[in-house]
DNA sequence: GACGAAAGCTAATTGGATTAGCTTTATGGC
DNA sequence: GCCATAAAGCTAATCCAATTAGCTTTCGTC
């Protein structure tokens, strides 16, 4: 009830907005505390050291990712579903740099971990943006795994300046999500189970 | 010619194979030095600073990953060299976490950078591989970046405990792969061009 | 056998993270 | 209105990794 009235959720919410404006990796106890107009120890009455802070991070935006895409996935179903959620995904990806490093590289703490349910969020968005394909359970799995490689792998490639921008990477983006729009439509209609490999049971992430 | 005998080569091999070990972010000059049987600020005769350090691993890495690669292409095409491909690239993300690390989250330093080079020719490998499906020029350069994109992000969450190994990883990935295969030749077979999208003409990356 | 560059070393600085221990401020209970 | 107390800050101090400065040793060469 002192001075600045801060809480946990200030500060996090602070160190997010810093990770978007100078990298997730250059986020430091330092440049938190100046932003908000405190001494560097005090940050320690809120979180217990920088590994929390950046935990907190991921797990709130990973949170918030989850909230956009249950939002945008409304009523969608099929391609149309597909586009929004990809759409989003990289949106954020864009906007918030930061906050995005942080939700996709931090591990897991354990099996309570809050960001663990954040991502399950997220994932069970994506399982239900696939469900209008009438894909086999048998499949589900591995298509959610597809698309979240494709999702991560585009976004650090671009933010590693990982393709130079030869047509924009917006157009890139668009012929991934018709790629893969396609294969679903494709592994949809049954034209031939996925041959050759093993299919799973358990629709687990 | 002294002591150790060390060469910047030597150095920078010392500190992929650390890296390894330890991780990417945890490659610490400290560390090397004790590795090396030498003190700290003696690795500064090799490498101008940490970043050097850094950059030179993940230069080292991705020219290993081109050769491996480029061999492994030798006498391939279609599905039979995409698998060879992608299975190579993993095989090494797996092997050598560190060093696929730095390759892939390392920042260019300018248009001369080595690393660019070495970047290119792995890119031209995965153009190679492609080759064999028969795919328009202008759907050349999207279908790169998607491969780019879904191995990027495969090795991204698995390292990351990004799924909770229900069914294996290996077994999603030998799915992906499928996927993949069967949206090339679809595309290649032309039934219907990428709509919408607007075409590349420039082959970039 | 001396010379010069390369490769090491020690000492010292800097910057970020973290800890210890003290101070100040809201608040709830009187 | 007054005081005890826990929360929220602060200063001082420690630790560790990176980096710089300046000195020393080892070799290959002539």
């Amino acid at each position: 009830m002192p001075r600045a009235g801060l809480s946990r959720r200030d500060v996090i919410a602070a160190a997010a907005e810093l990770a978007d404006e100078v990298g997730f990796q250059q986020l430091t106890m330092g440049l938190l505390a100046q932003r908000l107009g405190i001494r560097t120890p005090s940050l320690y009455k809120h979180v217990t050291d920088l590994a929390d802070l950046k935990h907190g991070v991921a797990t709130q935006a990973m949170t918030e990712v989850g909230e956009e895409v249950r939002d945008v996935l409304q009523g969608r179903s099929g391609r149309d579903a597909l586009t929004a959620l990809l759409g989003t995904m990289r949106s954020y990806a864009m906007t918030h740099p930061g906050q995005y490093a942080a939700a996709n590289s931090t591990r897991l703490t354990g099996p309570d971990d809050p960001l663990l349910a954040a991502s399950s969020r997220v994932i069970d968005s994506i399982s239900a943006a696939l469900r209008g394909y009438g894909i086999a359970d048998a499949d589900m799995v591995h298509a959610i795994r597809t698309i979240r490689s494709t999702i991560h792998g585009f976004a650090l490639l671009q933010e590693t300046d990982g393709f130079q921008w030869s047509p924009e990477p917006g157009i890139s983006f668009d012929w991934m999500i018709e790629f893969i729009d396609r294969g679903l439509q494709a592994l949809a209609s049954g034209a031939a189970p996925m041959s050759g490999v093993a299919r799973a049971q358990d629709p687990g992430d």
